[in-house]
RNA sequence: GGGCGGUUAGCUCAGUUGGUUAGAGCGUCUCGUUUACACCGAGAAGGCCGAGGGUUCGAAUCCUUCACCGCCCACCA
């Protein structure tokens, strides 16, 4: 057979995936009988806000590679694929790339969701056209998306029973991240801190007030309601439990003075002015000594009424300053000095977070026992699947990452005020008060009687997200799916969302269902460019890896974003690279066109192998051997190059060099040994290369003169 | 403040958990168009494995101190 003298990838790749497609060996349910053992990952869903990126490449690739390499060795493999709504990421996407202001859609709710809903599918469209296009043998039957009615259905189910378990409940003012610029409630999660300097200022509320306090925030100190101290601290004994009445910058204070242990003695005058309502922390001490909250400050960052005339209605930055210039002329102030701070900002939308009292709010409560669950808190069961290794991440040091993370973990707040999104099944009665709680209801339909209506607020989308193994297998209804592949294998996605959603998979997972969500979690790096920075479109140093296969082919872009690339290390990825295994990709094209010329059209099966033939082969089983430990420990980068390395310069360059003679040795029991070794060391080699490079070892094995053949695909892995 | 990662050839990175002369790709240099492949082949140059100290028969690998780069967490008001 005449094979052209360069592989095409473009002529190949569409017609080899649609080989595969048809096949229906991507869905689990048509392998062959044998295949029996059980073998699933869930695609992390991309995000719908834009096309896929490097770092979606490097996922789809990583766990096509551990899915073929499953498939081969005889799994029940099923990799499901889907996308997520987003909520907060899409909406904030859609707004910039429209350059319109949400502002215009006031009154406007369903108008604007249907033009992200627009934008969404649109983008979800690319993004599957994409991962078919990197060779992701994905099972299209069982494609989900996170709005899904199913999925919304599972969401809703997962609610009510966490708040029937009593984990879910609505905050009564309690303080939240506040982000004024996005106009939502974040979570601890979503926040990023910018360094920065700042003023520390050291002052009284009056001339007779017995303590100086400090504090960064002067503007916030017109809705203090206490001073605390530390309790043992000399200088203030005295003053601990009396109440003094002072009026600051025109407000009538009523200051308490509180002994408590978190004040560090030795910062500023080692007493802390308590604004219950503006800082998370604040708001721990108030609630440990029932102090009273005053909300000086609206959800568009400007003082409030409360705040007094003197700073109402201005921004808090205007604030700031008004009240440094009164607290000088009055001569309150003892010292300005400037301290290091960092400032908290909303990671999606860049404002200013915010802290402040909101009502009618979700959270989910980590601290509470679960009589379902031995009577263990969110904490705790978070914690013990990792400590007990019933989940193990790679790489390894990640699970100290984790486990400090839980220790440090808050109620999780999952109410948002965004729009497109998943509304809780949560039922109230308008007008809402400001300033009490309301009755509600939670539902999943609308509850008999007069005036019910359901929340205006969504949920945050990794709430859902955190359902995604098993809602996507059918959750809540006990499926053949959910029973065959939950607990799933192994969950591979990026180390920057282990907090967002690996832990939460893990919350939801332990809580609704009992149990684990995967065993194992591989965690690979972020995709960097050749400089180091990290990929984004405002540096322009996009590197769109559909660009990158288009001209290199997509098995050469596989190659060049695994090899290098070890678990949980950043990786960088330049053309140079890719153009190196386009090069790999013809080099092996050469040696099949090489291996078909030489060949008879029947090869002599039965033909006694010299005992050089032999050796070869040997050695190759131990390759094999070494290869499949590889695989089978994660450390696909290795077994890639070791593959590579076996090709190019054992086969390529000794065993075919050295086999030129032989092949034209009037010796015929020489020639045949050399047709069979080097047919075999072919095919060995196309199967321990095809996770890595798909298109090109499918297409090069359908042309072997091999009997019985099947797909590449499902041929067994050497053993 | 607490923690983590990195530092290996000009560049980008491996080095499978202590074992012969430290590897790959790209780049550089020399030679070669022999019917698999010039998207190639043959060969070469290039590394006190960040610095110091220690453990060991033996260290890029383990311990320790330090330097620089990067990241995560906490949020001292």
């Amino acid at each position: 057979m005449e094979l052209p003298k360069t592989y095409n990838p473009k002529e190949t790749e569409e017609r080899i995936y649609k080989l595969w497609e048809d096949s229906g060996y991507f869905n689990p349910d048509n392998l062959p009988e044998k295949h029996k053992t059980p073998f699933a990952i869930i695609l992390p869903p991309p995000n719908v806000t834009a096309a896929l990126h490097m770092g979606s490449a490097l996922m789809l690739v990583i766990q096509d590679i551990m899915i073929r390499f499953e498939r081969m060795r005889g799994k029940k493999t099923l990799w499901l694929p889907g996308t997520d709504h987003a909520s907060i990421a899409t909406e904030e996407k859609f707004l910039k790339d429209t350059k319109v202001s949400k502002r215009d859609y006031a009154g406007k709710r369903q108008e604007f969701i249907d033009l992200v809903t627009e934008f969404a599918l649109k983008n979800q469209k690319t993004i599957l056209k994409q991962m078919r296009a990197m060779g992701s043998s994905l099972d299209w039957s069982r494609l989900k998306f996170t709005l899904n009615p199913d999925s919304i259905n599972a969401v809703h189910e997962a609610f009510i029973r966490m708040h029937d378990m009593g984990l879910i409940y609505m905050g009564s003012g309690k303080v939240v991240n506040w982000d004024p610029k996005g106009q939502t409630v974040v979570s601890d999660d979503e926040i990023e801190y910018e360094p920065g300097k700042t003023i520390l200022y050291i002052f009284r509320y009056a001339k007779d007030f017995p303590i100086a306090i400090s504090t960064t925030r002067p503007e916030t100190k017109v809705g203090d309601t206490a001073v605390a101290v530390h309790p043992d601290d000399e200088r203030y004994k005295k003053y601990v439990n009396k109440t003094f009445d002072v009026n600051f910058a025109g407000v009538n204070l009523s200051i308490k003075i509180v002994g408590d242990p978190f004040v560090d003695p030795s910062f500023g005058t080692g007493a802390l002015g308590v604004t219950p309502a503006h800082s998370i922390i604040d708001s721990e001490i108030a609630s440990r000594h029932n102090l009273p909250t005053r909300q000086v400050i609206n959800e568009y960052a400007r003082m409030s009424k409360e705040a007094g005339q003197l700073l109402a209605d201005k921004k808090t930055t205007e604030a700031r300053e008004i009240l440094v210039d009164h607290l000088r002329k009055q001569g309150l102030i003892e010292k300005e000095e400037i301290i290091d701070q960092n400032i908290p900002r909303a990671q999606r939308s860049g404002g200013i977070i915010e802290p402040l009292p909101k009502r009618h709010q979700f959270f989910i409560n980590v601290n509470k026992p679960i009589k379902e669950r031995g009577n263990k808190t969110i904490r705790e069961l978070l914690k013990e699947v990792v400590e007990d290794g019933k989940i193990k991440i790679l790489p390894e040091r990640f699970e100290r990452i984790y486990l400090n993370w839980v220790d440090n973990l808050r109620d999780w707040s999952i109410s948002r005020q965004m729009w497109y999104g998943i509304r809780p099944p949560v039922w109230y009665k308008p007008p809402v008060p400001v300033d009490s709680n309301i009755e509600y209801k939670v539902s999943k339909i609308k509850p008999a009687g007069e005036g019910w209506e359901q929340f205006n607020d969504t949920l945050d989308t990794w709430f859902s997200s955190g359902l995604w193994t098993f809602s996507t297998l059918g959750w809540p209804k006990q499926t053949s799916d959910l029973t065959t592949y939950h607990p799933t294998n192994v969950l591979e996605t990026a180390y920057d969302i282990i907090f967002f959603w690996v832990a939460r998979m893990i919350l939801m997972s332990k809580v609704l269902i009992g149990d684990i969500p995967f065993k194992t979690v591989y965690l690979h790096g972020l995709v960097r460019d050749e400089k180091g920075r990290k990929i984004s479109k405002s540096l322009g140093n996009n590197i769109d890896p559909l660009d990158m296969a288009e001209q290199y082919g997509t098995d050469a872009v596989r190659m060049a974003m695994i090899i290098g690339t070890s678990v949980g290390n950043d990786s960088k990825v330049s053309p140079e690279k890719f153009k190196a295994y386009k090069h790999f990709a013809n080099k092996l094209w050469n040696i099949a066109r090489f291996t078909l010329m030489s060949l008879p059209d029947e090869i002599d099966e039965k033909a006694d192998l010299t005992e050089k033939d032999k050796n070869l082969l040997k050695q190759l089983a131990e390759l094999s051997e070494d290869i499949t430990r590889d695989m089978e420990e994660f450390r696909f980068y290795l077994a890639g190059e070791k593959i590579y390395h076996y090709i190019w310069h054992t086969f390529a360059d000794r065993i075919i060099e050295e086999s030129k003679n032989k092949l034209n040795d009037n010796d015929s029991e020489i020639k045949k040994s050399a047709q069979k070794t080097i047919l075999r060391i072919l095919t060995t080699s196309l199967k321990l290369l095809h996770p890595f490079m798909p298109f090109v070892t499918e297409e090069i094995y359908s042309k072997l003169p091999i009997k019985d053949k099947k797909l590449l695909m499902i041929e067994d892995w050497p053993a």
